[in-house]
DNA sequence: TTGAATAGTTCATATTTCGAAGTATATGCG
DNA sequence: CGCATATACTTCGAAATATGAACTATTCAA
């Protein structure tokens, strides 16, 4: 992936260039999350950013495609470090809120704004450009949240 | 992630837009690709992505955003499976280029169209979404790979 | 020809992820 | 009500993955 392979890429289908090209920034953004250095695993940065609102930790293990035992230790992490609380479910008591604490809403924000900057330094995109992928992004991101998770479930 | 959050997903800045989405398409395919069943691992599947000429082992490290020694067993467990082989790079006998035999090909073939039909599905964007969509990819693709591994080389 | 640099490998360790069994709460049914 | 079954999460040990330091083979430069 070093040189000119960008000739090779526009033979295959719009769907594949789109795909490489989604993996491209994704890993991009994931090495970057590394380099900046704020004592979170990939797994806790991804909760983080799902936890946009309390959420119980049965929709989160669907949401990031995990099992429970993960959730719990990544959740016990986040708690420890003072990102997050858990809080009964008033509606459920069996099930945990799992609710961002202010400092954890202030890291949210600098992971968010983080992968703001690295969208437009890794991107290349003008202002125009980096609107029209922002919607076409949206209208993906709410096709895929509204199909939900797929048939092959939990395996 | 579950229900309306498109509404609070629009107050973000599009960079951040663009950012969600491309993570939800990412982790979609990363689903499907073990639905597929296809008996290899992530690492596999995306060096098999990776490989669409034959590469250094060093060049794959870098694309790959890994070290030497990950490549290494990556590759032993595709060379085992038949999907690959290792042949002296000519130009220098202590690198080894990947190559991927006929059975590899196919393989890839099948990944690489298991993806574009995920992409199909998961987008739900029409033909002239789609081509929109992979243009812009294909330029931050570029982009990205121009830009080559950041700063934050190896740790 | 020798010494330093580079490509990849080995292997032991660290990290991450998983899954089966356990606890507590909820729900349904007689 | 009271019991059986289902669900939400936790525990903890095992499995899968990733990493880094020391090693082999080759190259390069003087």
């Amino acid at each position: 992936m070093t040189h000119d392979d960008s000739a090779l890429i526009r033979c295959l289908s719009p769907e594949v260039q789109a795909m490489m090209g989604v993996y491209a920034l994704y890993w991009k953004l994931e090495e970057s999350l590394d380099a900046l250095e704020v004592g979170l695993s990939h797994q806790e940065c991804h909760m983080m950013v799902k936890l946009e609102r309390p959420k119980r930790m049965g929709v989160l293990a669907a949401d990031m495609l995990t099992v429970p035992s993960t959730i719990t230790s990544t959740a016990d992490a986040l708690e420890e470090a003072g990102y997050l609380t858990r809080q009964r479910d008033p509606e459920d008591r069996r099930a945990w809120l799992l609710v961002l604490t202010d400092k954890g809403l202030e890291m949210r924000q600098v992971l968010m704004s983080e992968a703001g900057d690295l969208f437009r330094r890794a991107s290349g995109l003008d202002a125009d450009e980096t609107a029209e992928f922002a919607r076409l992004a949206r209208k993906i991101r709410e096709n895929i949240m509204k199909t939900g998770i797929p048939e092959g479930l939990k395996k």
